[in-house]
DNA sequence: ATTTCCGTCACATTAATATGTGAAGACCGC
DNA sequence: GCGGTCTTCACATATTAATGTGACGGAAAT
């Protein structure tokens, strides 16, 4: 039996949810449903639901900031964000907070099932093109790189672990010199002034 | 129809997903099957199929190669990786060199056809345990930040923009010497010496 | 009311980085 | 062969960062 408990401050899709979990009483069971992150906040964790199916434009706070004060105190609890929203910022905002899933709202009630049955079972369930979504953001833009020879690339690789231009000149072989003229050619390559922006450009581009 | 095109290097398991291809034959076409990269290479830029489904422990070159060389060549390709490795490194890669998908190989016939019909349908089909570990990859630990202090997390955040000292006591109206305390205190919480180490630190750990 | 922590500033020293100039050997393509 | 690029090293200098010590006012805590 999965205990659920739902976000919303829509009535209608808050009964309507009620409704659909109750035809499925053997499976789950809604535990609690609130119209607003404040009851929320001061109710689910005594009720320690299993799942938790969460809207995201709340009025007061929003469901991705009830979520960061949820995770702490049930870091257990699977939270899946049920919203209209899909941008950027609001999908990858609710993961950083902890959500386990993301789901558009206009996903039919049995998808919305799957959906906590998947989560229960350690899955992450999205709408396809929040997935999607998700996966292209680990892919490299890939362009600067082609621009650093295999030598700089290695000096760079070493500064984004850490290390100090002799630290980097002992790893490589190479006197003290050498790395500062790679850095330097580094620099102009990528059009930065340090270590720590080089570093920068080179997390965000993901060139190495 | 969707166009398929098969990389993987045991023999038994491209004839069995090239069987089941043909028994969905109103939906699918298996235009190449490969039992290596470097063959896969070669031809399927030609076939540009829709969908690859790419297996990464190949003889020679690995899958994951594979697809970063195809890539740029076919850019709407959707490829999933079909592999019984899942872990976190392998599959990373794989989405960082452009993975759509990821599927271990205990998925089921139907769930691979599943997976090749939401691909293209613009979503990103993962097995449940994958989807789960790409989307908790987002998620901050969140536990050394908690030390620092607002201005201390303001320091560190003009630091991770890529801006000096002089800049950062400038930005935060206080003087060169009181940016140096800042910092040298936020070295002894994060236990680093260097900005470009606290950088580091709080790009991976999400501190800020 | 006193301690504790935070934020502010100052002076001083050593270490590291940024920037410039020059040059030699290796390798590749034309 | 010759010109280009890559990699290597050297000398010089100005700027910045790292580390230490000390001090003052305010705010929160007890």
């Amino acid at each position: 039996m999965i205990k659920v408990a739902l976000v919303d401050d829509n009535v209608d899709l808050r009964e309507g949810l009620q409704i659909v979990l109750k035809e499925h009483s053997d499976e789950f069971e809604c535990i609690g449903a609130f119209g607003d992150a404040e009851t929320a906040l001061k109710k689910i964790p005594e009720l320690k639901p299993d799942v938790v199916l969460m809207d995201i434009n709340l009025p007061g706070i929003s469901g991705i900031e009830c979520l960061k004060q949820l995770k702490p105190k049930l870091p257990n609890l699977d939270v899946i964000m049920l919203t209209v929203f899909a941008d950027d910022d609001t999908v990858f905002d609710s993961l950083c907070a902890g959500a386990c899933g993301y789901i558009t709202k206009n996903a039919s009630p049995e998808k919305i099932l799957d959906a906590i049955r998947e989560v229960r079972d350690g899955g992450a369930p999205m709408s396809g093109r929040i997935a999607r979504m998700v996966v292209t953001s680990f892919k490299a833009p890939g362009d600067a790189s082609a621009q650093l020879t295999d030598r700089e690339k290695e000096v760079l690789d070493q500064l984004c672990k850490g290390k100090s231009y002799k630290m980097v000149a002992d790893a490589l072989n190479i006197t003290h010199d050498t790395v500062r003229h790679h850095i330097k050619n580094i620099y102009k390559k990528l059009e930065v002034h340090s270590v720590s922006e080089a570093i920068l450009k080179t997390m965000k581009k993901k060139i190495i």
